[in-house]
DNA sequence: TGTACATCAGTGAACGCGCGTTCACTGATGTAC
DNA sequence: TGTACATCAGTGAACGCGCGTTCACTGATGTAC
């Protein structure tokens, strides 16, 4: 008797298979190509079967996108524990982690960020988001602590830190990877990391004089 | 007899018009909400009458993105012809235009950069938005002469600006705005100017020391 | 262990509509002579 | 300036299909006694 129990009814674990083949499908086609037929013949069952799953088609999405907040946030929460020490290393690091995640789980990136598909009704979608937010800021004020970012309010930091890494992820994800000009992995520790030294030589710059601004 | 001659036919101009309601409906609800018989009924036409302006429904939103992209590159050399002088406040000032842009035509913004709608059948878009690129590149190759960017290769910098400023755009344009936690019109110019700032104090870091890595 | 029953996850045919697209047409505008 | 004709931008009815969703059903699994 295998370890591997079949606990679930007829099918074994529809409700993943269709989370799974919709992930897979969105990744090659974009969500536009995601249809419940055609998903629900890939699964091997009859059209009417992913309805003692999913209410509809917005729910389906709606809990690929929790997924992949869950995804994010435990690759983050990985990562960061990985790296012990050095702050900005840390925080390039999660930096990298974020870029990495959305690259590698481009399914999953594409309905986490698409507003027009959880209009607000899933309060879970914003936690999870918030709880990876909350990470990266709490990366940068270790930073403050040791006096490799800028001090005084974090939240421009956190900003610009979210800006940057969210914006090379979606830049991976949906342009032609030439247009980059080299690959993701390469790409975003050399981004993260320049972010990073940014901080420090920000910090350095800030306590060597009295104003922050160098320019007149 | 009035200075605006209606020179085009029986409509005045259907075709812009078309783009323009089209901007403002995806604006309000999204791409998926345009359909192309209610969009005629709203230019108070027939369902038929687009067609003869536009072979299909992915013509009609090529031409918006289009559309978007030469706005764009118009409002960053507008923006960058008006700030003279100082280059990092230049490359702080195209940051905010590009940010300031998307948020106040979020119709176009969402159609310029989804990848699923223009199937790289338009090379013109390419062409624009690497324009767009190129006017980035060489605010930061100036401040690079002028020593605020630290030197070497500029596309390490020029990614990482682009990345940011790209981020905050899809950021403020998807968001729900509180969660930002001011305007962008405040948000744009903070993250842009820092950003300059940083490039300031990591050329200052790079020429003072021999190791542009800070960290042991 | 066997029987009766409830529950639950499937089937597959059918509904229905939204919407892109087509097409024969009409009337307005532009052009040739 | 008037007439004949070509062109072009509309009309509006109709096509057709993709696809979300429903529903009566069936058979497998779990539970009570």
């Amino acid at each position: 008797m295998p370890a591997v129990k079949k606990n679930k009814y007829h099918h074994g674990d529809l409700r993943q298979t269709l989370m799974d083949i919709s992930v897979d499908i969105i990744e090659k086609q974009g969500i536009h190509a995601l249809n419940l037929r055609s998903l629900a013949s890939l699964a091997g069952v009859s059209s009417g079967a992913p309805y003692h799953h999913f209410a509809d088609r917005a729910a389906l999405l709606g809990a690929v996108a929790q997924e992949g907040f869950e995804k994010l946030q435990a690759a983050l929460v990985r990562e960061g524990a990985s790296v012990v020490g050095n702050p900005s290393e840390r925080l390039a690091a999660l930096g990298s982690a974020y870029v990495l995640f959305a690259v590698s789980h481009r399914g999953h990136f594409r309905v986490m960020f698409r507003a027009d598909i959880h209009n607000d009704a899933h309060e879970a979608l914003t936690n999870s988001s918030d709880r990876a937010f909350q990470l990266l800021r709490e990366a940068i004020e270790a930073c403050q602590q040791a006096g490799t970012a800028p001090p005084g309010d974090p939240q421009p930091l956190v900003l610009c830190a979210w800006a940057t890494v969210h914006g090379l992820a979606t830049l991976c994800v949906d342009s032609h990877p030439a247009k980059l000009g080299m690959p993701p992995e390469q790409l975003a520790p050399m981004i993260t990391g320049l972010t990073s030294q940014m901080f420090s030589a920000l910090a350095r710059t800030a306590t060597s004089s009295k104003s922050p601004k160098p320019s007149s």
